[in-house]
DNA sequence: CTGAAAGCGCTAACAA
DNA sequence: TTGTTAGCGCTTTCAG
């Protein structure tokens, strides 16, 4: 029914290898040879099939991205950092979302996607998942973040150093009683949660404080999870003066959750979130700036080369946080 | 190198025409047969190719969505939608962004996803524009959201009733100077901003008020433009009272400007968004709800089944916006 | 219900 | 520089 190179080749008179040549810009084809065979696929509208040559090449010209959610801020950042870089070389990307990490997803991501791509972006998967293990026994370039290790490339923050660089600040002002707002009970989207775990109870244990665990209450990572969160942290008998979001989201429902009860954030209490998005900024929330743009570029970057060069020499890539000081943050003694 | 339906065939002992209909599982293979060639393939670890697949079908197994854009919430909150709605089916997604729409994209959607995927979700790029007329020319199921018409499925809002409806709003508080901040000079990814365009006119003319052109300023559609756009307006001799802005996004970027000169939405200076994002709940932001998840969702739905029954039958689905009046809206008397 | 065989459209040796 | 030819892995008539 449509066009094909043998359609090309019949039209233009040479034979279906050297459009194909001619087609992907070889030197070897004799330059009016080449402007010939254009000119004709030019005219007979002829559009390749992206199938045909994976099948041929083994190769497929595209790349899946893998990732638990997609309607974060976070993944938004990563994923037009990613989409910027992919867009120069002519690769497509590929969508997988997994779901909640907790319920099963029909067919894992290694199967569904196989044979369909180049390589695998990992988003924010702990390298144990079992869906991993049987991604990395395709033997496929993967870049991921998140997580790190000895097998794959990989591009991270360190988030250990992010989260207790946040709560030394805490206690700096004065803070003892700090209360935590994290993701989930007994998650396994894990490393990136479980480092800011480790940063927390780092400055805490430098500075000689207790964590008790009424003190620390789930978020589920969104806005609604982190203004529930506040509403428990606040009935306590004896709320926090301070909190650290593990994200910025989380962090908007907890001032919402302030607002409603009439607090003041900084005043009343001090809030510190996680991630740097842009709305921070408008909430004057203090924040631990994280590169997300960068972070999806850099994979990107990163597992395109090493497509490219077989030479699977594996990296870890770290990207800086930056801690951003805002009014949410204040000395204890303003209270 | 990898296990194919001819190992299969072979360790089963059967042909390939029967592992490949044990595989699908279709209704005219014994029982027997169909669980020995299943045991065996999970035994071998078979991964089939997609891509011979679709060579051999001419089916993709996968849909591609156009957008010019993925940086913004509106479009987080469509892909949640669309991805839901796929993830039942086993159905991949390709996504192509075009960019900004005024500077051209390398290769044009039409070409590079043409052979590859199944049907097209368009969201917002104007139906005028030179690539859709490419895309509809390949003949293949379409769904757009933004832009309306006879050519394909559509999934959209009434744009411009409900943009009167809010400013509408703005009129019965007694403002007569409302400002307006809309996306870009000379947007081709048009209708949509057109429409709103046309509902600010509409409830200006009713009420027979001016539209003093220094009073419209662009603010691209982020934040930052939105405070630029904010601050422009202000600077003015005689600023607005009120100002309509053509997304949320924008207004936070105006009201971080109202703040940064410590004026107070809804009592010195009324403004209202237009998306219904969930922050603009903690901003006390009024808006427009429009349910972008419900979007994606109803035009992922549509597009599969116009892949799946060819009865082409085009329609356009029209989804309800919400005028949600907050805080940031008051009469004029209060200043 | 199953098998044999002919492609789907393109690429990659190998020759010429 | 160009052509010939043999697949890539799967599906699908058409027989049996």
């Amino acid at each position: 029914m449509s066009v094909t190179v043998k359609d090309l080749a019949r039209v233009a008179g040479v034979s279906t290898a050297t459009v194909s040549r001619a087609l992907r810009g070889f030197e070897s084809v004799d330059p009016e040879t080449r402007r010939h065979v254009l000119e004709v696929a030019e005219r007979l509208e002829y559009v390749g099939s992206p199938a045909a040559a994976a099948l041929s090449t083994g190769r497929a010209g595209s790349i899946g991205l893998i990732t638990p959610f997609v309607d974060r801020m976070a993944f938004q950042r990563m994923l037009s950092g990613i989409e910027r870089e992919l867009r120069a070389e002519s690769i497509d990307l590929l969508l997988y979302c997994t779901g909640d990490p907790s319920d099963p997803h029909p067919v894992p991501p290694h199967k569904r996607l196989a044979r369909r791509v180049d390589g695998f972006l990992v988003l924010s998967v702990a390298a144990e998942s079992p869906d991993l293990e049987e991604l990395f026994k395709l033997d496929m370039p993967v870049t991921m973040f998140g997580a790190k290790g000895p097998w794959t490339s990989s591009v991270h923050i360190d988030d250990r150093l992010g989260a207790s660089t946040a709560v030394d600040r805490l206690i700096e002002q004065g803070h003892t009683r700090i209360g935590l707002i994290y993701g989930r009970e007994a998650d396994n989207s894990g490393v990136l949660e479980f480092e800011r775990h480790l940063g927390f109870r780092d400055a805490m244990s430098r500075a000689g404080l207790e964590r008790p665990v009424e003190l620390q209450v789930p978020g589920e990572f969104t806005m609604s999870g982190g203004a529930r969160a506040m509403e428990a942290l606040l009935d306590l008998g004896d709320p926090p003066t301070a909190v650290f979001s593990f994200s910025d989201e989380m962090a908007y429902g907890a001032i919402q959750t302030l607002k409603k009860r009439n607090l003041v954030p900084g005043r009343d209490l001090s809030i510190i979130g996680y991630d740097g998005h842009e709305m921070s900024a408008l909430l004057d929330l203090s924040t631990v700036s994280v590169p997300f743009e960068l972070i999806g570029a850099t994979a990107a970057r990163k597992l395109l080369d090493d497509i490219r060069d077989a030479g699977h020499n594996k990296t870890a890539t770290v990207l800086p946080t930056e801690l951003t000081l805002r009014g949410s943050t204040g000395p204890i003694a303003a209270r």
